[in-house]
DNA sequence: GTCGGACTATAACAGTTGATACACAACTGC
DNA sequence: GCAGTTGTGTATCAACTGTTATAGTCCGAC
């Protein structure tokens, strides 16, 4: 007894082989059950109950795989951070390694469309398109459980390299208080736009109209960052 | 018995007039208390019995005056649109028949300074600075009880205002798609912003600094503004 | 005074929540 | 087979939620 748990460094016994593969499948359930719900509720107001009825488990197995409630909220946390990093980490790193280096201001500006083109489709990509921004800004905005691992994996290393790439656009050499600002109006532009793309959609009386967040935003998201050392 | 309720049209028995001095002011008291928990947490993290004892009332007040927790909430929302209708509603009534007429490109942007900068102030002058923004970019993510009254008091009229003085900064007569999609993108990074404004402070290393966020984030909403039509 | 309505306090309700004790099934290695 | 681990199902707990019945206090009016 005692579950699989969050699995931090659980290559405690290599026997657990083949025999727990449908467990492991029943854990990938409740965690994308856990990510729509909390996504879209938050965590105080997701229930665990609504959680294990999405998934089709019953209560206790949130318990026995992620501990408590707050386990599960973690590990979705870890999720999207993992995601995000199998996903855009390593075009990032290499792209931060150029910025520190330098770039040219025309470079730089290529370079940050990049950056924004990813995060948008990794927004898109997740399900429900507007559920990871809900998640990180609802954690922005009132810190719980996931606080610490979301604003250090993801959001301050996302907003400190879109303000050196805006600096450098802008002529100068390293992410000041002024990039850091402006980078931060626009992270929250994008942040804001996907949670409420929903309502967006009515104010601009899409009600049919099956356009995707990523090609609405993207040319206004490029628009802007041509605006940008003008 | 029955309480005051929502008093939409409380005129009903002129009788009560002095007497109930008290009690209005018992009244204002958990309406501000509920204005701070309600933006904090969101309703449904929100308890009852946290905002009676913020607002020193026992439980039983909350129905006496509002009927209900969903009464308290909306009773949150009106508060917000009248102090914003009462606070600027004169002013962008103004410069929206102005925008209808039709004003240059420097007008228009120097209207738009104008209506930004009256939105932050508004912001600003909320207590804890960052509550309304919450409530209502909480609101428009996840549509509550309050949705339609926020959205169409303050939410679309602003947008739209906003995206008709941008289409004539930028030589158009008309708010059109683009337009009102750049208008979202800055309402966005405005809310978000605000509402994000402890753990931007943190990113950006202020911890001391008692800067506030007007004086933070106008200068950086008008170089905005000041790049577009360029 | 004392009557009546405006207001406040106590105590309790039914429902829901996160968590768990405990028994049961499934599967693997021997 | 069968022992032991891994995973699942039932039933229940204590805590907390919004709400409310009921009784009390205050205070001006007559």
């Amino acid at each position: 007894m005692q579950g699989r748990q969050v699995s931090t460094t659980d290559h405690s016994d290599i026997a657990a082989t083949a025999a727990s593969a449908r467990g492991e499948e029943t854990r990938d359930r409740i965690l994308r059950a856990a990510l729509t719900i909390f996504g879209k509720d938050g965590f105080e107001r997701a229930t665990t109950r609504k959680i294990a009825e999405a998934a089709e488990v019953n209560l206790p197995a949130i318990k026995y795989y992620f501990e408590s409630k707050e386990g599960l909220y973690l590990a979705c946390a870890r999720s999207i951070v993992g995601v995000y990093e199998r996903g855009v980490g390593e075009t990032v790193v290499s792209i931060a390694q150029q910025a520190v280096d330098g770039l040219s201001p025309e470079a730089a500006r290529a370079s940050l469309k990049t950056v924004v083109r990813l995060l948008v489709e990794l927004i898109e990509a997740s399900p429900g398109a507007n559920l990871w921004t809900g998640f990180v800004l609802r954690e922005m905005t009132v810190p719980g459980p996931a606080f610490e691992i979301l604003y250090n994996e993801l959001w301050a290393p996302g907003v400190e390299l879109t303000a050196m790439l805006i600096a450098q656009i802008e002529g100068r050499p390293v992410a000041d208080e002024d990039a850091r600002l402006t980078a931060l109006l626009l992270h929250g532009g994008m942040t804001a736009f996907s949670t409420t793309w929903p309502v967006s959609r009515k104010y601009l009386g899409w009600t049919e109209n099956p356009k995707r967040l990523t090609e609405t935003m993207l040319p206004i998201l490029e628009a802007q960052i041509d605006r940008l050392g003008r």
